[in-house]
DNA sequence: GTCTATAAGAAGATAGAC
DNA sequence: GTCTATCTTCTTATAGAC
């Protein structure tokens, strides 16, 4: 967790690192403990010393340090705007601090692992991403209801406003992570977003 | 293709359903070629003379076969919507009509080994997704331009709008079926997205 | 903590009989 | 077309020296 690694935690975590490249890459069955042990100059039995349960003990444990990992990276300060044009423009940023998450090569490779083996995951390992988007939907919909410009719109209707936004994230996410395995921020996708944003904001 | 399949490819047949089967529950790495053709009830060798390539000459007949079953079930027929209860009601229906497609278990099994074996697979047979959603999003602009309703909006906004349509779709698809496992479309589902299409259409 | 060596079994694939 | 038997390689995991 903190920086003052002992010398035998950063065989560890160079374990760690080795298994979350190569399982996102290759897939948690195709990647051997073989290739892991070489790829990380370790010798074969270290890694049992370390993970007593073995491979599925390292999957879950970067799992697990992912959840946590994209949790705490996704914090972000929201405050007030008082036009459409501002509005739009801080969703836009709400956005880009949400893609800027996956930037992090850890936070990428443990998203890609976690929706890739899903099969391998309990229920509430996959849970979290459900969890994590619920309460992006609060804070955008909180968000909404602060703002001055849309206060025209009647109660109940921030919710599935803010719900219509987070969709249009996710499906961006998803198809540039996981189909197109594309990283870079493109003027074409911000291009994509912007009318998306501004004609639901139109409303 | 036909139903006058002769005897001989019935085995085939057999060893496919199976491979997508157990592809789809239990991941393409971690499925032994043993494991299907014990389940199929086939011979050892008898794979290798339909699929000579072996088992990732299964997997990628699998995932050909779900392209060409998803793209073909998926035509629907459009007809215009005079008031926005109306169209409101109609993407409904369009949306029902998607998750329809994958309430036939090839099609849903066929997606999930698409998704989660996507390090296997060129880009080209990821890229399907993305051209079918594509469609989908011209085929609704032409519905919402269509509607006498929306006369109003301008004529740049028909293909954003769209676009965030078929966002909302595609969030619901993907969180049931590759997170929660979920294929019962349920009224609290529903209850999820009928507001959203009506935020987005009461613009 | 870290190493080497190896056990024990399973993997994908093939040869060749019928 | 379908089968049995088997080859070769590779897998995870452990035992035990240092």
């Amino acid at each position: 967790m903190s920086k003052s690694e002992t010398k035998s935690d950063q065989h560890k975590e160079k374990i760690l690192k080795i298994s979350r490249e190569m399982f996102a890459k290759n897939g948690y069955e195709a990647t051997t403990t073989r290739m892991i042990n070489q790829a990380a100059g370790t010798a074969e039995g270290l890694m049992y010393y370390y993970f007593p349960h073995g491979k599925h003990e390292i999957l879950n444990t970067i799992v697990h340090q992912g959840i946590i990992n994209r949790v705490n990276q996704l914090q972000m300060t929201f405050n007030d705007c008082v036009t459409k044009t501002d509005l739009e423009q801080r969703l836009m940023l709400i956005f880009e601090n949400i893609w800027q998450v996956f930037q992090d090569k850890e936070n990428y490779q443990s998203f890609v692992i976690t929706i890739h083996e899903r099969m391998l995951l309990s229920d509430d390992q996959a849970d979290w991403l459900l969890q994590i988007l619920e309460g992006l939907v609060d804070e955008i919909a909180q968000q909404l209801k602060a703002a001055p410009v849309l206060q025209s719109i009647s109660k109940g209707q921030y919710r599935p406003l803010a719900r219509v936004i987070v969709s249009i994230f996710q499906k961006v996410i998803y198809d540039e992570l996981l189909i197109k395995n594309n990283r870079q921020l493109t003027d074409e996708m911000k291009n994509l977003i912007r009318p998306q944003l501004s004609v639901v904001l139109s409303i």
